[in-house]
RNA sequence: GCGCCCGUAGCUCAGCUGGAUAGAGCGCUGCCCUCCGGAGGCAGAGGUCAGAGGUUCGAAUCCUCUCGGGCGCGCCA
């Protein structure tokens, strides 16, 4: 709709040509009317080129008025305010918007505007050390709305899920599998400080138990023989990594990276079936460890030397990242040998790069804010475009039950699981409640309020209204009224109440809003949106009655109700919310 | 101390690539079921868009400063 408005534009700037600048075209452009007195559409176009037309901005405004095209979409053009173009639209332009509506079906607010850009979109990514919890949940449902916007407006969408394997964490994991393994043998000792104490650990370790039996325990005595003290005497992470050692002097490197795979595959096992039961699936789990093994963060390494882009300095090898805009140089060999995480960083960022995507788009928390200029610095100094990186961080989500906070804890595994969360307030309220604040907002998530069944809630909210729809429709039937898209269409020019006018002007603003929430990563818009249109919708329902006697009015109510439902269930579907036939 | 983010109605927040009188929900006040699902609807009160400068024909939106709040500033990831 708004597009047929700026295309009547721009060829009224064409025309115009000699008395307007060269660039001019680009103002070609047309916005929502917010005050339904100025009309449907408004242009400032007039105000914007005044200046460089060396005209005064009203009587510009009329030149560019006279100089429209006629066409049946529009009503009334009018001069307004300092130089303010206003069209309004025209019935039929309304109607025939349903009809496309109609049409399209699942199609609806789809466009080809990206281009098919590869877009890479890597989010979650938790270390596989435990169940995802809450503040995951976050991530999962925006990175995955944010990658359903992409894909609706044309973008060629890849979800990855980055696995950090290699790490020291891991290590710990592993650890933390072997110690309950020998408990469930009959060694007793005391755990240690840092280790993984949630329960999540103790299946894992009665697998291990079924399957080697007794053939990897060792006497208690053995495995803590001359370790450093633990907490709170001693230093918890210099005994966990000793611990860690002796752990693999034990049991010799086959073996523990046997313990270290079973950990990982039945923690990775488990949150991706909390996740494709959240409606959020991968295309790739993208190991960190693949990155060594196939020699990619040496030659990143190589690379930094060669280029220029490193120096040592006590025994360590620095990258000088503060060259390239970060705010000081990063280690990325540390003077024990060992490759850092940035190191992996910049390789792993690199081959997204080589495996053909124009964006990398990062969904981080928060909390990860200074690792944004590290990661571009390091693209830099690969040769590739630092702004190939965009960076979404998301804020923290703060439970609620009630009024009260929910204290949440990593220490000792007591925090609240994304599993717990879903079970209690269901995937769909979870999925809209996470995306209804900006991701740059901290998120206030009320239990309480997602649970519940009234307007309170605009889960229940928007989904009643679709519900409702079909409930019209099973009524129909009932009443032997048979509809079809053919006889609605034909009574589409029945429909003039202001209510249906106001249903049907929104409905036509979805193309618009899709294309705006995923320009901006903006899922809250979609839902907003979805509030405006279920209130539009139940306020036409609670003003008219649909199963009229009069054929084509109903049938054109009928029209405009299906195409209701439509908007609601893709811009649902978009954030990964159902659309159900009744609740 | 330096850096990033946030500060909009009593509460929780939309709106932010500048546009014409700043929106929603909750809460508050008063209404609407002989009617397709009342899990709904209608009406009303409620704001110096943290503050001060600046750019502009025009600023909640852009720039600078100040004041509040959050988060970062490891040879951890």
């Amino acid at each position: 709709m708004k597009k047929e408005i700026e295309g009547l534009l721009a060829a009224a700037l064409s025309s115009l040509g000699d008395q307007l600048p060269a660039d001019a075209a680009a103002d070609a452009r047309v916005e929502r009317a917010r005050d339904p007195q100025h009309g449907d559409f408004a242009t400032s176009a007039a105000l914007a080129l005044a200046k460089a037309a060396r005209r005064n901005p009203r009587e510009l405004a009329q030149l560019i008025a006279a100089a429209l095209p006629a066409s049946a979409l529009v009503e009334e053009v009018s001069i307004a305010g300092p130089g303010f173009i206003n069209f309004r639209l025209s019935p039929q332009a309304f109607q025939q918007e349903v009809g496309g509506i109609l049409a399209a079906d699942e199609a609806y607010g789809r466009s080809d505007s990206g281009a098919g850009q590869q877009v890479l979109v890597e989010f979650v990514s938790a270390n596989p050390t435990g169940p995802l919890h809450v503040g995951h949940g976050r991530h999962a449902a925006y990175g995955d709305s944010v990658a359903n916007l992409l894909e609706a407006t044309g973008h060629h969408v890849h979800r990855e899920y980055y696995v950090n394997d290699a790490g020291r964490q891991m290590d710990i994991l592993a650890a933390s599998v072997w110690l309950r393994y020998l408990e469930a043998l009959g060694e007793r000792f005391a755990f240690p400080a840092n280790g993984y104490r949630g329960g999540y650990i103790q299946p894992i370790a009665d697998t291990l138990v079924a399957q080697e039996h007794d053939r990897l325990r060792h006497p208690a005595g053995e495995v803590f023989a001359g370790l450093p003290a633990d907490a709170p005497e001693g230093d918890k992470d210099a005994y966990i990594d000793a611990l860690v050692e002796r752990m693999r002097e034990l049991l010799g490197e086959e073996d523990y990276r046997s313990v270290h795979r079973l950990g990982l595959d039945q923690i990775l096992g488990d949150i991706r079936g909390d996740l494709a039961e959240f409606g959020v699936v991968f295309d790739e789990w993208f190991s960190e460890r693949s990155l060594t093994d196939l020699g990619l963060v040496t030659e990143c390494i190589d690379r930094l030397k060669s280029d220029g882009h490193a120096y040592e300095q006590d025994g360590a090898l620095w990258f000088r990242a503060s060259a390239l805009g970060d705010e000081k140089d990063r280690v990325v060999v540390r003077d024990n040998g060992q490759t850092t995480y940035i190191a992996s960083d910049i390789a792993y960022h690199l081959g997204k790069r080589q495996r053909g995507h124009d964006l990398l788009l990062d969904i981080l928390g928060a909390d990860h804010h200074g690792y944004v200029a590290r990661v571009r610095a390091g693209l830099e100094a690969m040769g590739e475009p630092g702004d190939s990186l965009e960076v979404r961080l998301v804020q923290f989500a703060i439970l609620y039950r009630g009024g009260e906070k929910v204290q949440m804890s990593t220490r000792s595994g007591e925090f609240v699981t994304l599993r717990e969360l879903r079970d209690e307030v269901g995937n769909d309220a979870a999925r809209l409640f996470y995306v209804l604040r900006s991701n740059d907002q901290h998120l206030d998530f009320d239990l309480e309020l997602a649970k519940s069944r009234s307007n309170e809630n605009p889960v229940y909210y928007i989904q009643y209204a679709h519900a409702r729809v079909c409930s019209v429709f099973r009524q129909a039937t009932e009443k032997g009224l048979d509809w079809s898209p053919d006889a609605g269409m034909a009574g589409l020019h029945r429909l003039d109440s202001a209510h249906e006018r106001e249903l049907m002007k929104n409905l036509g603003r979805f193309p618009e809003v899709v294309e705006l929430a995923a320009a901006n990563r903006a899922p809250q818009n979609i839902v907003h949106y979805l509030r405006e249109v279920a209130q539009d919708f139940h306020t036409w329902y609670n003003a008219d009655t649909f199963l009229v006697e009069d054929a084509t009015l109903r049938a054109g109510r009928l029209a405009l109700a299906e195409a209701t439902r439509v908007v609601i269930a893709n811009g649902l579907r978009l954030v990964g919310v159902g659309a159900p036939e009744s609740m």
